[in-house]
Order: structure tokens, then sequence, then C-alpha cells
RNA sequence: GCAGUAGGCCUGUCUGUCGCUCGCUCCACGCGAGAGGAAAGUCCGGGCUACACAGGGCUCCAUGCCGGUUAACAGCCGGUAGGCGGCGACGUUUAGGUUAACGUAACAGAAAAUAACCGCCCCGCAAGGGGUAAGGGUGAAAAGGCGAGGUAAGAGCUCACCGCACACUUGGUAACAAGGCGUGGCUGUACGUCCCAUGGGUUGUAAGAUCAUGUAUACUGGUGGUUGGUACGUGUCGGAAACGAUACUGUGUCCAUGAAGGGCGGCCCGUCCAAGCCAGGGGGUAGAUUGCUAAAGUGCGUCAGUAAUGGCGAACUCAGAUCAAUGGCAGACACCUGUCGAAAGACAGGGACGGAACCCGGCUUAUCAGCCUACUGCAUUU
RNA sequence: UGCCCCAUGGUGUAAUGGUAGCACACCAGAUUUUGGUUCUGUUUGACUGAGUUCGAGUCUCGGUGGGGCAA
């Protein structure tokens, strides 16, 4: 079974679904990204349709004020991608446990470069306060 | 060999693994394809698109030596003349017309255009008047140059030579060049207005086309167009009266009900229309599909042409995303740089500019390392 | 992605191709016991590189930066 996949269920893409994420979402940074996410529970009726999106959909973020170039916006966010890709799954098993879908969109704030090392490690910081958020979330408001 | 000039090429190759987008498919752990020379800037020109548009004129904008090339261009190729730079190879820049007319030319200078400040000459006692562009100074620019004749002093006033303009002859498709036996005594310069030729409607793929959930709704058809309460009024009955009982196709800026209002002069009937409900249905937001990649296509050969380019032949199919794929990690081989080394080689480091967004032709700008061709100057060897 | 606009002292904003002005601010001086107000004076400027022109802030062509529209 393939497993670190991101395909296309997993982004954000719908316009609907970004407003909503940047009106109500929660936020916390780890520089140099900026985190906005959205949990929602995850109803047999409101669950959404697999070929829409995922339980778990992302989008990344590189503002044209940081980085002239296209080249380097590409870059950012290429790396971003393959940083949450590869350590995605903890995320995926917590949501599964609690019944809950997420949004997550990721901002990267700083207009220098950073290695692929340590995207990994930061990512995987930011990876562990959303699973966080989400057992928290679970137990606040018990199904 | 050193220094340089011009033009061109290229923008590493391969493997493993984890992913992304598209296509195919026997629908899976499969197979195939997947950024550039500038994809950039958006500076020109076209295709395509929707809208506008009888025809003609004016205005406005762009281009502007000559010829060629092209779908088209402000591009490209070849050529002409002048200026500037370079010993040179060569580079760079300017050039439609205007002896028609008009406008402007700061400061300085007498004067910036029907020239008299100083100077020179003549007249006059003087004041002043007249002639004069050879000399002075100002300026970015000052009325063809030089010599001789001539003169009161001077002046193309006259002449020779040079320059200029026009005409002629020869060469060239032409721009133009060359020529001497011609003609003219001769136009200040720059920019603009102006004149001539050619071209130009606006819009940009987030253009435009198709489908269309939800919400609101144009339009069409059907249905519907009250009922109850309460108060008042009227009639009937009871009662002497107050009042009570009961009824109504009755009335209302009253209350309730999802809605109950208006027109046909007033009232009634009737009828028509609103509001409401049901069904159909047009446009259309989110979203989806399309436009979307087979084309002025790519490289190869050959022929025509100095070349840009064109003709012919056979071959190939080469990204198509849409909050937007083409990446991460690891390794090998070439290349370059540095250190060590006689060499082989070893170690360390480096690889730019930059990421398709409808598609083409150019231009401009960015760019590491490397390669090729022709030519110039200097030095040296044979 | 496509289309368009702008750039003048620290700030805001003028000027027909001919010595770049104005206001506020800053600085110095005067006035005042001091500060403020007021008065006087000085300094600070063309985004950048070429070209046209005798002469360019202005005209032309590259580049840089900023902004707007489709939204």
């Amino acid at each position: 079974m393939k497993q670190f996949t991101l395909p296309k269920r997993e982004r954000l893409y719908l316009r609907e679904s970004i407003d909503e994420l940047f009106a109500n979402g929660r936020t916390f940074v780890v520089f140099p990204y900026r985190v906005v996410y959205l949990i929602k529970k995850a109803d047999a009726e409101n669950l959404p349709a697999p070929e829409k999106q995922g339980q778990c959909a992302i989008m990344t973020v590189a503002p044209k004020k940081r980085f002239k170039h296209a080249v380097d916006r590409n870059h950012v966010k290429r790396l971003t991608r393959e940083a949450y890709r590869t350590q995605k799954l903890p995320l995926h098993a917590a949501l599964e446990k609690t019944g809950q879908t997420i949004e997550v969109a990721f901002l990267y704030v700083d207009n220098k470069f950073i290695t692929f090392e340590q995207t990994y490690k930061l990512m995987g910081k930011a990876i562990g306060k959303l699973q966080r958020a989400i057992l928290e979330t679970a137990k606040n408001q018990p199904s």
C-alpha cells in the first residue's frame, strides 16, 4: 500500500474552502512557517465525497512580496510539500481515531531559503502541534 | 605567440528510490510522456476571439536613405551617403520633402535676420549724415573660402581655383557614384508647424463557447381569489325604556390566519389583474467541460539566391497544469578551478541566468563554464 | 496570466527644451527668564544607463523600483 502520497484530493483547491479556512481558521507559528488550520467533525452525512476532498487537505503559500522570482516560490512550495508528504502519517492516524477532518495552510513568511533538512525538522514540529490540537478538540466536544 | 575584431554553437550524461501532472489500459504496486534559450520584460508584428462597421472626407497616432525578404513588423538580409571612435579588422550614429509660407532660438552679443557696437572711408568747423561685412569681440550658430583685379574704403562687384545648387553624360533596379565641354554669382543653421507616401476600429484565452447545484427571479400555464373573531350598522323578535337574543352576499387605518389588495365613475352581480401556491422556463453565480495545443510545426537532405528567405523531397509528433505538475534524497561518469605530484593520479570545491499558462515571428534584457570559423595589428621563426 | 500607470529635497507638490520653484519639516540666529508662537537666514533634490539637441527634470530607447485593474 502506498503511504507517502499527496494526490489532489489531499490538497486545498476550492475557492470556498480556502475562504472559509482563512476566515475561521486558527493559527500558530513555527518559524519560518505560519500554520493556519481548521478542524471539522466528520459526520456520516457531512462526509465529503471522495472525489472532492479527503479527510486531510493542505495548501502551501509562498508570498510574491518576499520571493520576487517564480522559480524561488516554486522551490519553497516544493520543499514544503515534500516535507509534509513524508511525515503526514501520524496526522492521518489521529484524524482516523477521533473522526475529524482538517484543512491546513502552510505560509512561508521568511525571505531566505532554508535547506531540506531544516524544513524536514520544522515540519515534524508543526505536525506534532497539529496532532495535539486534534486530540484536544476531540476531547472538548465528545461525540 | 601575444593583443584584438566580427559571427556562430552549447546551456552536461546516466542510474536507483520516494512522489506529482497528463495520456493509454487488461483498471494494478502497470506502461509511456513531462520547462527554456531566453519559458522573462510585454517593446513591436500577426493568427484566433467577441463587439462595432454602407461609402467618402477631416482629425489623431505610428513608420520614414535605397533594394530585397515575410502572414506581418519599428524585425531581418544586402547596399548608399555624411558625422564620430579605432594604426587596423571594424564599431557606432544620422539621413522622406520643404531656394513655398509661418513660429521659436535662453544668456551673451550692435545684430539671431529686410545686420553697423568698435573699426575703415567720404561729406561736415562741429553736432551729425552717408557708404562699407576686409578686421575685432559675443555666441552652439554671424551671411561661401583663398588670391588677384577693382575701389574713397569696401563688397561675387569682376576673374581664376576650390566648395555649393541645378542640368547633362556614363555606370547602377535604386539610394548614389564618377566625369568634364555646361548653367547660376550663390541658399545661414537647428527644431517645430506644414507637405508627401504607407499602415492603423476596439478587445484581449481571466477573450469567447457549452452544461449548471443552491439562492433570488423575467416570462408562460394552471390554481387561487377567503374564513373566523371583535366592534359598529341594519333587519326581525322580546321589552315601556335601557337593553337583550338572533340573522346578514353589510361595514372597518381593528385582531388572527401563508396570502387576502386593486381596476371596470358609486353599489351589487359579473369580469380582469395583483399577492399566495403548483408546474414549466430564460438569463446566470459557485463549480465543471471546452478554448488547449498537428502548427506560418521540428530537425534532415537537396535546389535557387551574396544573404535574409523560398521551392521540393522523405521522416517525426514533441508539456498541457488551472490555489496551478515537471520535485526530494542518494550514487556514478565527464567538464572546470585550487592544492600535492616528474607523471599517472589523489584530495577539496564548483555548475550560471532562470520555471510553460492560447499559439507563432522578431526585438530587448539576464547568463557559469566551454567550443568553432573568418579576419586585423604587433613580434618572431623558416 | 493578461492589460495599464507612476517615479522631482526628509514629506507633499509646481514649472512651454534655456539659472529647478513653493509649502511644511530640519539646522542656525533673533525675540523670550525658559519653552512655544513669530521673524530672518542656511543646507538638503531630478530612480538608473544610453541617445537626439548648442543645451534634457521635460523628447526617444533600455533597465530598476513602486502601484493599479480583470477580482
